[in-house]
Parts: structure tokens; C-alpha cells; sequence
DNA sequence: AACCAGATTGGCAGCGCTGCCAAAAGACGA
DNA sequence: TCGTCTTTTGGCAGCGCTGCCAATCTGGTT
């Protein structure tokens, strides 16, 4: 038969129906297994679709659909640069591969009119769901998300109140708890390092809980250094000596993350200061190098692969609902 | 007027039509800004949108459109477990977001098959662009590719022949530039920390230069740990303890990659191995943290970034190229 | 041989949009 | 005022697929 296509067209179902000598409409049922057909029938398209070297075309596929939404999730995240991220999305595309659903993705970089932007943008897709990350947006963006009539999952916060589906903890909490740790341990005179909280709000969530905590057993923060910027593990190590110089009296440290601490971590090592006889470390994440520094890092594991797997299996069912996953707090040996 | 649409039913060009007095033609060339309209077509649509609320469905617009592909692209990555792909995805997202074109992941956990799977599912949304990750793929996936009518970019790796465009570097000479560096400075019993090879294809391409210089100077690996699963520095960690339980005269230590090398760092630390009098240890990556460390990391800094933004500029041409965009050798402190 | 339920199949409208083309509306000079 | 050129506009086919419905076929039954 005539296998060459005019060259720049692609194939498509009407010319395997064509090859297999069978209408559209029993190709279509046998590509999706979806209706009766007959073994013949099966054998013959397989045959043509190996020939002609189908692919299906989706766009089309989904715009005749019921309901007309893509088998795609859009994701608009924050950063790729904070390991929280990728994380998530690994989690996400574990469940979501399995099924044979995609994630469209957007990069917000911590702008809210840039999420906006972003929800539009994948909306215009139709997709199955909409996944965004924290509980604060513009109200374009949850008026977007509202009307765009798919399910929409907030992942990552529980401190507050979501559009629809939650799926997270309580960035609060985790700080509370830590300020508690660090109390219970004995350190008084506290300190904090962290990254822009005017723009990782969670960082301020979890530092307004870990400033509740102080409060109830009667302290305060005695330092505060908050750095431009990204979290990195020099940023930690710049902020940690800028803090010690400022407060050499600070007998511990709440970092906004793991790679902050890493890098106080660092910067305790080079100048010889001991940990935590001298000073205490405490971090956020429970990423992998935290278990394997000499001294494990005192910090909280947060669950962010179980996180993005709950966000995939959140897509099928429907109704608010918020699933809070907790953390745990990983003594360590640095507080 | 009646805002009100039948719920479930979402607004559609033909409801901006309605509402602003137009034709359905006039409002898409208003939408898209393309051929020539009044202002007073562009008020009325731009206030019919907006009190209608409406999205528009990308589906059918790449479905209706000239040569039918979608401004999207499918990228497969392997894993998002290592720090290098998200990297790569981030200057991807960087400079696509300014175009507007959103990317479509999958992940194929370094299977070969799923690779495949994944290509074939990605290019049914008749994407612009098809991404993929090194340059060795199964016959089926290159066959896809070639069949898709798309541009398609091989990332990363630019040691062998693409399939389109490749841009990336060269593991090899990544490899060997390590190699001669280590033998320069004077270390001779050399040992490898790596991560399951058959899984990591570059990582194995970076041993083969590695070993390569070092037969150029007459020298052989004196030994190698292959760690299973993924690096890691809590891999890093165990397998340096096991390698200098097995070798304890190594006087260099050469990691697959920065990860892996941090946990042996902290394997140095906690066994008060001196780094680099007893042992010099060797990354690959140029991770943030191999600068913040005590002594920084001896490693290669790799222009991941800067790959994913090549590779989004490259979308626009087309023709076979390479683009080799090089490495850099950090001395650092720890060899 | 006529009949029937169930399995299998094909035709065709239509998803929401764009591209093409022709019609309508302005702009301008004679 | 009229004709001509340019700008602006709307109608409609059709992108590739799915869902619906009616047509056809199958294998018993009577």
C-alpha cells in the first residue's frame, strides 16, 4: 500500500481507519479500548497504527471529549530552585505517570501577578486540574481558578483557608515546634537566618510560629538577619558570620531552611566554632545531607513527595477537603 | 445583558462575539493581536472578556491553527531527584515563560522504555518542540522523534551523534580535565565513587575520560565503589567509609557527582581524615554548596542553566547543531 | 426459513477556534 | 457627488477526534 504521506502531514486516525479498511469510529474505540469491537478489528488497527506510525492527537481528541478537559494538570510552583519543588513534583509526576497524565508547568518565581498569569495560561489548556502552592494569591488568580471549572489543589500550607482541595501542614506548627525544641533544650538566646520572607511567605509562617513559641515561655528573638535572595547554602554561611559578628552571644539559630544551615553549618567549621556546645543549629526540610553530616542536622522533615502524591490522588474525587500531613522533627545533633 | 452561562458550560469565543456585537472572526483577531482591527473592536472585546470572564481554549486554537502544533513543549528528563534537572528545567521555563509557551515534563526515571512511552505521550499534544535528555535512546524513540515533525533538542550530553539539535557539553572531556588535574597535582592512587552507572549514562562517560588521563599519565583507578540506587550524600558518605575500609591508602577520591562528594567530605570530617593532606577529594557539578563549604570543593562547574536556555533558543531554528557549551574547572581546596 | 437479541460497525455532527475570502465601511481626491 | 483604494468586518469550512445513533452482522431459536 501507499505508506508515504504527503510529507509535512501527519498521520491520522482517518487515514489508519482508511488502512485498516475500517470506519473512524471503530479505529477510535479500539485505540482507546472503550466499547465493543471485534478481535478482527483490534488486529487490523494495531497493524496499520505500527505501519503508518500513529500518533494520536490529543488536542483533538480532547476538544471532541466530554467536557472538553485535557487528560493534563496544570502546576504553577513558586521556584526550581528550592529542592521543596522539584520534590513535589516528583511525587506528582510518580503518581500522575502512572495514569498517563502530564504536568503542564509554570515557573511564578514568588510573583503573584506572575501565578496569575500563569493560572490563565494553563487554564487555557483545560486541564484536568489546577495545582498552585500556598494559600495566598491575587484574587484574579482565585477568581480564575474558580471559574475555570476544573479542581483546583493548593499544596505545601494549611494555614489558612484554600479555594479548593489542601494539601499540606502547618508551616506554623512546624515553627512552633522547633521553637519549642530549641526551648526545651535550654538555648535562650535565639537567633534567626533567613532568606526574603516577603516573598517565601512560608518562611514567615514558620517564623511567626516559632516566635509564638519563644513568646509562650517568655523570650524573645534576640537577633534577626534576613538576607536578599534565594536560600542557598552561602547565603547561609555570609548570614551565619554577619550574625555572629553582630551577636556573638547567640547561643542558637533558627534557619529558614536546611540549605541556610548548611551553609551556618559551614561557616561554624571554618571559624572553629562548636556545635552545638557554642551554638545550636536548627533547620527546616530534612533534606539528605542532613543525615549525613558528621553531626546529623537537628531539623523537620516535611513530607513533600507524600505531598505531591496526595495532590495526584486529590484530582479524581471532588468537594473542598484539606489533608494535613504533619512533619516530623528530627532531633539531630546540632540542637 | 445575561452574564449568566449555563452552568458547566464555559465561555467561549463565540459568547465574546455575542456580547461585544461582533464576529467571531474579528474578536480572534482581536484576541491575538494579529491582522488589522478598529480600537473600537478592541474596547468591546477587551470589556466582553472581562465581564464575561473568558479563558480561551488553547485546545482549538492549535488544533485550528497553521500546521496544527501547540505552543508547548514536551521535555522528558530522567529524574528530578538530581539537582541538575530542575537546574536545566529552570533555564528552560525562564526562557520559554517569555514566549508564553509553557513545557509538558515526563519523567522516566532513567528507563530507556519509559523514555519511549513518554516521547509518544508527549508528542500526542503536538508540541512545538520534543526535549529529551542525553543522546542514547531506544530505536523507537528516535524513530517517534523523527516522525513528529517537531524540532527536537538532545540536552546535556554531547558526546555522539543527536538527532537534531544537541546542546550540552562534553562528559568525556568533563572526565578527563579531572583526571589530568588530579594527576598534576600529584595524587597516584586514585579511587572512583559513583553512583549505578548503567543507569547514569554520563556519569559513566565522565569515568571513561577520567580513566582515560589517567592512562595518558600511565596510571590505573586503584579502585572503585559503585553505590546502588541514586547519588546521594548519605551515598556518598557510606560508600567513602567502605572504599577507605577497602583501599585505606587512596590518596584521591573521584565522585560521580558534588553530591556524592559532599557525603564523603562529611565522611573525611567525622573520621578526621584530612582533606585534601590524606585524602583530596573530586565532584562534578559546581552545586552552590561546594563553594560555601570550609574548603571548597574541588569539582567542575557545569553550565546547566545556561543548556536549558540554549535549548529553548534553539526551538526557533532548525537544521542539525551542536552547541558545545563548555565547563569550568574549579581548583577549590579539596584537591 | 423467518426471527430476535446482542455484538459490531460506520456515518456524521460538532467540540472551539483559525484562515480564507468576500462583503461592508471608511478615506480620499477629482 | 462619485469612483477608487484601503481598512475593517463577518461567514463559513475544516483542523482530528469523539459521541450518538442507526445500520449491519452474528449466532442461536422457533
Amino acid at each position: 500500500m501507499d505508506d508515504i504521506q504527503p510529507p509535512g502531514r501527519l498521520v491520522t486516525l482517518t487515514d489508519v481507519a482508511r488502512a485498516a479498511g475500517l470506519g473512524e469510529s471503530t479505529v477510535s474505540r479500539v485505540l482507546r479500548n472503550h466499547g465493543s469491537y471485534s478481535k478482527r478489528a483490534g488486529e487490523r488497527v494495531a497493524e496499520a497504527v505500527a505501519r503508518l506510525g500513529y500518533v494520536p492527537n490529543r488536542l483533538a481528541g480532547s476538544l471532541a471529549g466530554q467536557g472538553a478537559s485535557a487528560r493534563l494538570v496544570g502546576v504553577v510552583i513558586p521556584s526550581l530552585a528550592n529542592v521543596v519543588f522539584p520534590d513535589l513534583l516528583r511525587g506528582l509526576t510518580a503518581a500522575l505517570d502512572a495514569e498517563g497524565i502530564p504536568c503542564v508547568i509554570g515557573v511564578s518565581d514568588y510573583d503573584p501577578d506572575r501565578e496569575e498569569a500563569l493560572a490563565a495560561a494553563l487554564l487555557s489548556w483545560r486541564p484536568a486540574a489546577l495545582l498552585l502552592t500556598g494559600l495566598e494569591h491575587n484574587p484574579g488568580t482565585v477568581a480564575l481558578a474558580r471559574a475555570g471549572g476544573v479542581r483546583v489543589v493548593e499544596m505545601i500550607d494549611t494555614d489558612g483557608a484554600g479555594i479548593d482541595a489542601v494539601v499540606g501542614f502547618s508551616n506554623r506548627a512546624v515553627g512552633a515546634a522547633s521553637g519549642r525544641h530549641l526551648v526545651a533544650r535550654g538555648y535562650r538566646r535565639i537567633g534567626y537566618l533567613g532568606h526574603d520572607l516577603a516573598v517565601d511567605l512560608r518562611a514567615g509562617k514558620r517564623l511567626a510560629g516559632f516566635e509564638a513559641a519563644l513568646g509562650e515561655a517568655g523570650l524573645a528573638l534576640r537577633a534577626k538577619e534576613i538576607r536578599p535572595g534565594p536560600s542557598s547554602p552561602t547565603s547561609g554561611r555570609v548570614g551565619l558570620e554577619k550574625l555572629l559578628a553582630r551577636h556573638p552571644d547567640l547561643d542558637a539559630v533558627y534557619f529558614s531552611n536546611d540549605d541556610m544551615a548548611l551553609g551556618g553549618y559551614f561557616a561554624c567549621l571554618a571559624a572553629g566554632v562548636a556545635v552545638p556546645g557554642r551554638l545550636a543549629l536548627f533547620g527546616f526540610n530534612g533534606l539528605d545531607f542532613a543525615a549525613a553530616m558528621p553531626q546529623p542536622l537537628s531539623t523537620v522533615r516535611t513530607p513533600r513527595l507524600e505531598i505531591g502524591r496526595q495532590a495526584a490522588a486529590c484530582l479524581t474525587g471532588d468537594g473542598p477537603k484539606t489533608i494535613d500531613l504533619g512533619f516530623e522533627l528530627i532531633e539531630g545533633a546540632t540542637a
